[in-house]
DNA sequence: TTCTGGGTTTAGACTTAATCCAGACTTTGT
DNA sequence: ACAAAGTCTGGATTAAGTCTAAACCCAGAA
């Protein structure tokens, strides 16, 4: 089962195993920005035996080989995201929860020129509260 | 002594005292971005006696009152900034180092009119490493 | 001056996220 | 089937942050 999934393990350079791939299912596979720990609660269902280590371990062999991106951005806590095409991050204040903002969305003038630095990556940090729909 | 400070304290709604008047005297003037532990040490020196839980305490109190704002973009701490104009950030990838980048160097579209989202404030987060001067 | 009460500070216990470690287990190649 | 390499586990450890109860300090009232 899941051979998609184990391929692209596997091109990534890991090894797949029965730990790596239910942790791949999930993380992978999510809309939400995963802590380690609610990874660690979630992978569980399907494997109980599960250790706390493993988690942490495979998430970081994960961000290393280029499968998520490590987050850093929430109220304390890392969080990991499997979209790895460059996007923004939408912050709720009430709730913190992160959502995804399309590049596309926002406009950022030439940072790569910043005299002094060279820019890896960069992206919009918003905060705020979300509009209800209005009728 | 320094009265400047004790009157920006209280017109902040912060009543002073010896241990505030610490904090503020470092980490209103700090040009870097120190997480609480990095307040609480050096702080001591001028004041062995100050306990984790008063820079807690105060920290808190001050972001609270609008003398500080919290970030958190570093890996994994929380920081505290003591500059309130909106600015962006740029984090060294060797170092963790965070450096502001005036808000003028970097032009962001409309980001008010995102649908769905009511935006309170946004930075640009960059990533990346220094350059280092070239003769 | 002494008393009193609110706000402030303290040390230490506690919580939670994250890391480390040594031994056990699995897989791979021969 | 075996050895070596790689992976996983539970438990101990570290570190950031929070909580709490008791002590402290000081301004105003008596």
């Amino acid at each position: 089962m899941n051979l998609e999934l184990i391929e692209r393990l596997k091109e990534a350079g890991v090894q797949p195993s029965a730990q790596r791939l239910a942790v791949a299912e999930f993380v992978l596979e999510t809309e939400q920005h995963p802590s380690a720990d609610q990874v660690l609660e979630q992978v569980q269902n399907a494997l109980p035996m599960l250790s706390r280590a493993t988690v942490y371990n495979t998430l970081h062999l994960f961000v290393e080989k280029g499968l998520l991106r490590q987050l850093v951005i929430s109220e304390g806590r890392v969080v990991f995201d499997p979209r790895l095409e460059p996007h923004h991050h939408f912050i709720d204040d009430e709730t913190g929860d992160i959502e995804d903002v399309p590049w596309s969305a926002v406009k950022v003038g030439d940072v790569t020129g910043l005299k002094g630095y060279e820019v890896r990556e960069y992206m919009v940090v918003m905060r705020g509260t979300k509009v209800k729909k209005r009728r």
